[in-house]
DNA sequence: CGTGAAGTATACAGATCTGTCTACCGTAGC
DNA sequence: GCTACGGTAGACAGATCTGTATACTTCACG
């Protein structure tokens, strides 16, 4: 993991520095010098890593969708509530927790979707990283025995998406508020 | 208005371009040198009228306020239905038919609320422009006589912005389907 | 007239960005 | 010991961006 002098090895210094750069302030408001600043690297050393800044980017949504998508939200679903209906509601309980914390960073894959033009690779990546989270709403659904699991899940996204952006202009408790539109989507479709 | 050689004044020639760019491309992917040319200005004409980029953008803005949240949004939802209860619904039939444009470009204000860092003027200004829409569904919230105008604004409004990044992703029909969701608001307020 | 304001055309300063090139260093393995 | 490779340091090319400076034209208005 680390080597004698105590560092990471450079690959994974830099994909961590881009991970927190890129989070924060969105891809293309950092630099490829900053993150080599940051990482402690020779800038010959990253472009021998990665490509292009776009390859860096990717690797990054990447990591981005292993840390937060399945480590962090679906984890915490699980830990959270034991049931499929449970679950689908406490995604709703775990961004509250997340719009509160006072350094909230905003959705990496909503951010790089609107911030890339379509067609480009940036823009499919992050189109595909959302459709992965839709998918994991619609295995919970599927799971709760609900009617429609593929509309359950696009509703579901689309509060969660609409509460991201409000928490990022200010309204915290978007997640909360946006609970109680998730239970009556469920209890409808239980009633249909 | 247009002058003997057929021309607009060049601010309003500016503005309509920087409208047109803006809105189509984002605020931070267009150069001033670029409005300059498609405006047909001379670069210091630019900089006579908006004293920096930001203003120019924060003209923009409130140019998108009158163009796309009055003059369209607004007005088309008053044209299609009569009663305050039917606009709110018919809110989600005029995103239908602008999600279906060939050249759907996106909310501006939500583009512009993620591209800008907190405390960035334009960041403001976006946030203010948002909360202006949700000022206007308040309202019919209101006129349709709802249990709890503001509360039915938010949910509605997560909706919206909910269904406008999926229309980003390729889910064209965002607002159909968001607009299921949104009857069911209304009828569970009715409901109380 | 003639004066001053507005517009034009163009060059330029200064910053920043991606990506490349070169020269050097340390070390693991043969 | 030598070689090959990964990493380092820093300069640099070339593009792009905001904003400014300069010199010329046009035209309304007193």
């Amino acid at each position: 993991m680390t080597d004698p002098s105590g560092q990471s090895p450079p690959r994974e210094r830099i994909l961590d520095t881009a991970y927190e750069l890129f989070s924060r302030h969105g891809i293309g408001a950092v630099g490829v010098d900053r993150i080599v600043a940051e990482s402690s690297v020779a800038k010959m050393t990253l472009y021998r890593h990665f490509p292009s800044k776009t390859e860096l980017a990717l690797a990054f949504l990447e990591l981005r969708e292993r840390r937060w998508t399945r480590d962090w939200l679906q984890s915490e679903v699980q830990r959270l509530a034991s049931t499929p209906r449970d679950r689908l509601l406490a995604i709703f309980d775990v961004f509250d927790e997340w719009f509160h914390r006072p350094d909230y960073e905003g959705c990496s894959f909503i951010n790089t979707l609107l911030e890339m033009r379509e067609s480009d690779p940036l823009h499919e990546a992050a189109a595909h990283h959302l459709s992965v989270i839709r998918g994991f709403i619609e295995d919970l659904a599927g799971q709760a025995g609900v009617e429609h699991p593929e509309e359950i899940a696009f509703q579901l996204q689309l509060l969660m998406i609409g509460a991201i952006v409000a928490a990022g202009r200010g309204d915290l408790d978007a997640a909360r508020r946006a609970r109680s539109t998730a239970e009556l989507i469920l209890v409808q479709d239980a009633g249909v």
